[in-house]
DNA sequence: CAGGATCCTTTACGATACTG
DNA sequence: CAGTATCGTAAAGGATCCTG
């Protein structure tokens, strides 16, 4: 008897491991879900804004993870019509769904910070 | 009037954000979510099992992985005393602390799939 | 202000081969 | 079986300068 994918073959277990592969894809690299975080606080903020929220970001990274956010629909870039130009970031609707998974993170941010803290006194 | 940081001075802002660094810290890299959720499925698993699961995943990778994931206390290791070495890997129980964060996480990427598919007829 | 272009360093990741 | 070692590529990240 060959040895095969035990989880992979059930039909359950493979859409719910590919759903979390999917989801990571569109929300990978570091700094996909500080932004967001950010974003979901912030309301509306410039590039400007977020360079300083997101703290450690470069102007690089920040312009290729917005463009990357906004391709997925996840935020809405608009420039408004000013002297020297502004550009406006907000998280859509769509992004919002994103809601409930950085509240968890958050939630289980804070509760990791205390399990250390327990662990060490 | 000196621009400065908004959210960040806000302290309930602030440790929201830094906890979903912390947290998207431990979890960082391509892989972590995908490991976990394969063993919050899976009870105990061996490397193999895990280099079978964990799709296109290679063993360098899942090593590191699985050493980050043990050093952060989220799975355990488990060396069997057979002829060839046996070892098991399983979830901790603050290992499945995660589980609300990996639940979002699936139901997200199952739903996404639906707003693309709905989007594209 | 909002970013793109460039250059350079450092990780991350992958494929293959090898060992106790 | 459970990895480590080695090599090579690709992407991440930082610094600085530049433009509409």
């Amino acid at each position: 008897m060959k040895k095969e994918s035990i989880l992979n073959n059930n039909p359950i277990c493979k859409t719910r491991i590919s759903a979390i592969k999917d989801t990571m894809e569109i929300l990978s690299g570091k700094w996909k879900f500080h932004i967001l975080g950010t974003l979901l606080l912030g309301d509306k903020l410039r590039f400007m804004d977020l360079l300083r929220e997101v703290e450690g970001i470069g102007t690089k990274m920040l312009s290729k993870e917005l463009q990357d956010l906004e391709m997925n629909l996840l935020i809405k870039r608009t420039v408004l019509n000013t002297k020297p130009v502004t550009v406006e970031y907000e998280i859509t609707e769509f992004g919002k769904t994103l809601g409930s998974i950085i509240d968890e993170i958050a939630k289980w941010g804070i509760a990791y910070k205390n399990a250390l803290y327990k662990r060490s006194e």
